[in-house]
DNA sequence: TGCCGCTATTTGTCGGACAATAAACGGAAA
DNA sequence: TTTCCGTTTATTGTCCGACAAATAGCGGCA
């Protein structure tokens, strides 16, 4: 009956390894690149002789290596987003945040954003200027101290897509509960309210400047603030 | 009992990604950690009143993730090959690396390279000067362009963990595959044995110096001259 | 006690069915 | 003719039931 599945290529693993390799096969002679279609399931399922869950299981495979983007009654077209996919797998369990992880953090948020501000500098406009000062608007008014730590994170993440690069926010929007947690350390409600957005407020103002060296210090002191009293706290969850 | 399979309908996309979450909780919950076992699919079926096929989905997905691993009869052991997982997918062969991500993937490492000069002048030793050279020399002598390649990463590798920073370093080693056809990308064997090694060359001499300028100056065109022909080429495989 | 085969349970694959979705088509109105 | 709207239809999403394959655990036997 099968045929195909008797001349299965190769040494092959399970059905659905097979026809995940039949597909990358498939995909690799017929020369398809980012934005072409991929045939549909019942196609599928017929030129590699398995069902259509086994068919299924393959796409789904493909799908969570951000290689396809299946998309109802569309079907599935090729993309590349590998690399948001790789960091949302290690987003999967909480990572236990050691003191060393907690530094290393933080000094990869000084590299993104303190020492990148020649790129920085260079490409940010009006409107980026005028988003960090709305989102920075919103730590005046918070009403928990949980909402206020999301603000002051989406400030920060709104100054690092100045950057322009996927990758970079990818990998920012990946640490985030770390950097939440972070955030939260031995602030109040208040702290928000005032010092955060102070000097969320002189960093904007560096930006407008264009002043280079205010912008790295008063990011820098900032971004120290936040670190100067983890060590001693670490009971978490 | 089912409830959670009703109250957990947070809007979250398919019923497949819902059950991804539900599973996520449920480690969490339950403490589960590498070498334990997960309930088996007929039981996760009743847990979040879910089919056997979305639940297959949706384990299909951790299992791409690396983050357990089902053998028949035994079930679901949590595992973590979260790392090999993502390398595996980088590899995917299939389609070349789209130019959005290459030119993603090379800003990062101007920011993680180039950017990061203080910190690097600031914390480089002797010894790490002494791998750097050790490193380069190699390159004098590759037996293939794929060992050259290698070597040109060990050397990028070397020199990005004098940040001392692990997570900067994981991050720097998940995208090993991409860079390394980035490396490849219009060189000849020849291209390693004198240019690149030439250029990796006045990387080191700048270091020693601790000529920041020269550093910069020296490794951003190192950097350039990779991406330079990468644009017309794109027949691969 | 130690080996071997049997059984039962669990995963792997298959086929069919229906719902949900959205593109494609066709008809009606301006 | 063009535009808008409802219908049709093809495709993905999910569910169900069945059987095959693999294997851990049990029991029988030497």
């Amino acid at each position: 009956m099968t045929l195909i599945g008797t001349l299965k290529t190769d040494k092959g693993g399970s059905a659905v390894d097979q026809v995940v390799s039949q597909m990358r096969q498939l995909i690799g002679e017929k020369g398809l690149t980012v934005g072409d279609q991929l045939p549909t399931e019942k196609e599928l399922c017929e030129t590699f002789g398995a069902s259509r869950n086994t068919v299924r299981e393959a796409m789904r495979i493909l799908k969570t290596y951000g290689v396809v983007e299946v998309r109802p009654k569309v079907g599935a077209t090729i993309v590349d987003n590998r690399m948001s996919s790789a960091i949302e797998m290690f987003s999967f369990n909480v990572m236990d945040i050691s003191l060393e992880t907690f530094s290393d953090i933080q000094g990869f948020r000084g590299l993104l954003e303190v020492s990148s501000v020649e790129t920085i500098l260079d490409q940010i406009t009006a409107e980026d200027i005028a988003d960090l000062r709305r989102i920075n608007d919103k730590l005046r008014d918070p009403s928990e101290i949980e909402v206020a730590a999301e603000y002051d994170f989406e400030f920060h993440t709104r100054l690092v897509s100045v950057l322009r690069n996927k990758a970079i926010l990818d990998i920012y929007g990946l640490m985030k509960p770390v950097i939440l947690r972070i955030m939260l350390n031995g602030k109040t409600r208040d702290t928000f309210k005032t010092a955060t957005f102070e000097e969320h407020q002189g960093v904007i103002e560096a930006l407008e400047a264009r002043d280079r060296l205010a912008y790295q210090y008063r990011l820098k002191t900032h971004l120290e603030t936040g670190s100067a009293n983890f060590s001693m706290k670490d009971a978490a969850s």
